[in-house]
RNA sequence: GGUCGGUUCGUCUAGUCCGGUCAGGACGCCAGGUUUUCAUCCUGGUAACACGGGUUCAAAUCCCGUACCGACUACCA
């Protein structure tokens, strides 16, 4: 292995769509090969037949595609190593796991799925627990047991076996991991994992541990949930007589509320997005929230990602993936586990979404107003966004902040009628259309200034007026600065709005 | 049950390795200010070292124990 270059790797399983802490760790191998000038690889472990969930592939693929996490090498788009998919290498793990047999690090076990189940039961009777360990192989059927010719004979009976890992009976083994320091385990609370399937797969460990070899991973950074499997896989490495890759397990993704890590049903029942994009689910038909689908920027959801379990040390916060790449690093990954926190995404879009341009924000909000059967020129578009972008945490939302500037209220809002439309409401504002129908120059600076002028000469107040201004032209009380709106709509239109409000809202006795 | 991991404001976290500033920032929340409304924005406030021992002049920081939480414990990954 060249120990010099850096190379890490994401691996998923495709038996559904990538829950956004699997976007966490891939983000993560992404930022620390970025960082080193390493290479990111994608990986598809689909040893699992199954589980393979159609679709599951291309989700992932187009997952990281929104997100901006570009791999070096992959499924996708190939590479030195090919294949990148593990049922494309099935052929490859048999000689391996038979390598193991050969050196006496594993052994055949002919034990049916049926059997070991009745014995869990029987022990779970008896308040025990039943381990598949350097105790139990001794009397159980496998090759540790059973003579040479019995063996060779089951196997050329065509009997179903599996291969497991001997353990070492009573060793002690050091691991060091990136994230948590040295984890200290003795072999014997291992159990002999299966590493070679009765239907010619291998399992996950061996898999793993031969792709990683043979592609020269050098680093492995997976989830927490793998750390338990770490000693055996260091197990492993040594039994082929490998060099084992750095190990760096990450703190988990927890729930808003209560106990245990994030899944899908908190998002459904708490209305958030747990998977980057909207996945249908082919058996069900079931249809779960995606980030990219509920009005997320990418670059703000990889900025909230990035920092629910890392942060720079300082106090910035707002990062591109660029920037992520280059103030990345594995120590300042933290141990424990990260609430996630719907809010704070929320507050990162609106970072995002100010930060964004007017013209581009535009683009993305014609299609909603196509939707509502309007439309209007780019331009248009652009400045009603400038105006109220600061009011959004998300490009659907602006609709709700802005639907004034395409059409004339239909209805007033009664509790603002009620609060804002008085006794002199309808000659003042009557006076105003007299005095706005006169101004030649509408911007908002020159209507400003010569409305205020004369509210000051009538003795008006202030607030009475515009607010009744503001409840015939908006329809309710909402929306930003009120020459900004008239300006923008123009003369015509506000002349017009003033008709119709006065007619409708009519005089209050 | 067993093994491993974790524990600083409600949440994300800095500080812990190399003991010593009112334990800092952000989100949220609350209050005030700005404003013609709402939102933004500005200012301020709220609020934490899981617990118990020990070592020390001094512990969030080092040691031990306890509690709690989590992950894993499949011919799944």
């Amino acid at each position: 292995m060249n120990q010099n270059k850096i190379r890490v790797r994401f691996a998923p399983s495709p038996t559904g769509p990538l829950h956004i802490g699997g976007v966490r760790t891939a983000l993560y191998n992404y930022l620390f090969a970025r960082n080193s000038g390493g290479k990111f690889i994608l990986r598809i472990e689909d040893t699992d037949q199954t589980r393979f969930v159609p679709g599951a592939e291309e989700y992932i693929i187009e997952s990281f595609k929104w997100c901006g996490i570009e791999f070096d090498e992959g499924v996708h788009i190939g590479g030195p190593f090919e294949p990148y998919r593990q049922s494309e290498r099935k052929d490859i793990y048999k000689a391996y796991a038979e390598q193991l047999i050969a050196s006496g690090n594993a052994y055949y076990a002919f034990d049916t799925p049926e059997e070991l189940d009745a014995l869990r039961l029987q022990y779970e009777a008896e308040k025990k627990t039943f381990v598949y360990n350097h105790e139990a192989r001794k009397f159980l059927k496998n090759a540790l047991v059973l003579s040479d010719a019995e063996t060779k004979k089951l196997i050329e009976s065509g009997a179903a076996y599996v291969i497991r890992f001997k353990n070492p009976e009573d060793e002690i083994i050091r691991m060091e991991d990136l994230i948590r320091g040295e984890v200290v385990v003795n072999t014997q609370v291992l159990d002999d994992k299966i590493l070679f399937k009765s239907d010619g797969m291998p399992t996950y460990h061996l898999a793993n541990v031969v792709d990683d070899h043979l592609m020269e991973i050098s680093h492995v950074i997976r989830g927490e949930e793998w750390l338990p499997s770490m000693p055996l896989h260091i197990l492993l490495y040594k039994a082929f007589g490998w060099e084992a890759p750095k190990f760096a397990h990450l703190p988990l993704l927890l729930k808003p509320d209560g106990k245990g890590k994030l899944s899908k049903r908190d998002g459904d029942r708490m209305g958030f997005p747990v998977f980057p994009l909207q996945w249908q689910d082919p058996k069900s038909g079931e249809t779960s929230h995606g980030y990219r689908e509920d009005g997320y920027f990418p670059d703000a959801f990889v900025n909230m990602l990035a920092l629910l379990g890392w942060n720079p040390g300082d106090e910035r916060e707002i990062f591109s993936l660029e920037e992520l790449a280059k103030a990345f690093t594995i120590e300042r990954v933290g141990k424990s586990g990260s609430r996630f926190d719907p809010e704070k995404a929320k507050w990162f879009n609106h970072q995002y979404l100010v930060k964004k341009e007017d013209a581009e924000l535009a683009q993305l909000y014609i299609p909603f107003l196509i939707e509502k059967g309007i439309s209007a020129d780019l331009d248009y578009v652009t400045q009603v966004v400038k105006l109220v972008k600061e009011r959004a945490h998300f490009v659907y939302e602006f609709w709700e902040q802005s639907d004034f500037f395409f059409r004339a209220p239909e209805v007033f809002d009664e509790q603002a009628v009620k609060k804002r439309w008085k006794q002199d409401s309808y000659d003042q504002i009557a006076e105003l259309k007299e005095l706005l129908s006169g101004i030649e120059n509408f911007s908002s600076e020159n209507t400003e200034e010569i409305v205020k002028k004369w509210l000051e000469e009538k003795g008006y107040g202030m607030g009475a007026v515009l607010n009744a201004f503001r409840l015939i032209i908006v329809g309710g009380l909402r929306g930003p600065h009120m020459f900004d709106i008239i300006s923008l709509i123009g003369q015509e239109e506000t002349l017009r709005r003033l008709e119709i409000g006065l007619h409708e809202l009519g005089k209050k006795e």
